[in-house]
DNA sequence: TCTATTTTAGACCAAATGTACTAATTTTTT
DNA sequence: AAAAAATTAGTACATTTGGTCTAAAATAGA
């Protein structure tokens, strides 16, 4: 039977976005399917591979769309619709942003994987950096550093907005959701050229 | 005797910074004293309560470096400077941050009086924007919103540097502080005139 | 000094948790 | 159909936790 594995990650995952990772035992996890605790620790033998199954989910899901945004030929749009997506499955999976450091603390192996993605991630944006230099669309560099401190803003906002929204922002999902991603790119904003700029009216107003 | 009450701030402070809050039993902080966790409990009944009395120290502290800066007359480098010494604090009591959102979930009374005091950040850095713009230190707003969008990202850099430091930046502590608050500076980088740009050389290489 | 108050400790309880072990049941394979 | 493997449940245990109740000890006040 793989329906029991299944339903132990909708369960927790469901459990984790309600009540935070912290809240949550396996014993907790078992009751709601509900299915006995030592069933459950059969397919997970603790909370970790639980999370870390569903953090193989998020990959998956991020990769799926990723290959969605693939045919966007204009860089900025592509990373708006990209950044719009991505937040959505981030919401989708709150819990995993919203408890990030608990995560990472529990798991050095998951933590390793963690900062790895990101890594690629980071690469990912020099590109795109780049190729909208190359398109005038973004100004030059004007001192050694200054797409890595931007990258470095983006990896962090892109790592706790949510954490952030959970404090801040009472909004409904899609609005909170809309709101961080537009916020994100307003990362990039003060580096746009006057073509840039121009660009960036379009597509805000498309949106 | 009032030396218990300090003795239990000092050793859950330590304690929460050393394994974070959630770790970290009433009954722990007692037996690392060493005294009863009933004496404990009288003092404080639980985890929260002692957390709000740290919180409050972390506002004492705060406020009163904010007065060490009083002297400072120009805009950037008093920002800088404030910077500097506030991440110093956070650093101190790092085990805030790195629970924030733990912590907040756990205590609505201090969440909302958390969310109120950044406010009264949020227009702090209003004002000084403004009398940056004003000195010509920072370029003109080009549209509305464009400096609520920037002091969102001050206010979600200053609230999560740290967390992201815990999972990315293995440095020694002074280091990781002074980068980060150079970086949380970065966020006014490309909105500087070039007046401002050449103070802002000035100021870093003075740091 | 004597009294009242504050502080401290100890015993105890009920609930929850992770974990180990055993056995029954179901599914798959031969 | 029989055997083997996978899945599921039940039981029991040691530990930890927050919490209550009681009483001793220390401190402060009259």
């Amino acid at each position: 039977m793989k329906k029991t594995k299944e339903k132990i990650l909708r369960t927790a995952h469901r459990l984790f976005n309600e009540q935070g990772v912290a809240q949550v035992s396996l014993r907790q996890i078992a009751a709601a399917i509900p299915i006995s605790h030592t069933n459950l620790i059969y397919h997970f033998p603790n909370q970790q591979a639980i999370i870390a199954a569903l953090h193989e989910e998020i990959l998956a899901e991020a990769l799926r769309l990723n290959q969605e945004v693939q045919g966007e030929s204009h860089v900025l749009k592509a990373l708006f619709q990209s950044a719009r997506l991505g937040f959505k499955v981030l919401y989708d999976y709150r819990f995993f942003m919203l408890d990030l450091n608990l995560i990472m603390r529990a798991d050095p192996v998951l933590k390793e994987k963690f900062v790895q993605i990101e890594q690629l991630r980071a690469q990912m944006y020099q590109e795109v950096i780049d190729r909208a230099v190359q398109e005038k669309l973004l100004r030059e560099a004007d001192h050694p550093g200054m797409w890595a401190d931007l990258i470095q803003h983006i990896r962090i906002y892109s790592d706790y907005w949510l954490a952030s929204a959970e404090i801040y922002d009472s909004r409904k999902p899609a609005a909170v959701i809309a709101d961080h991603a537009r916020l994100l790119m307003g990362l990039f904003y003060p580096y746009l050229t006057r073509k840039g700029k121009e660009d960036w009216e379009e597509m805000m107003k498309a949106a």
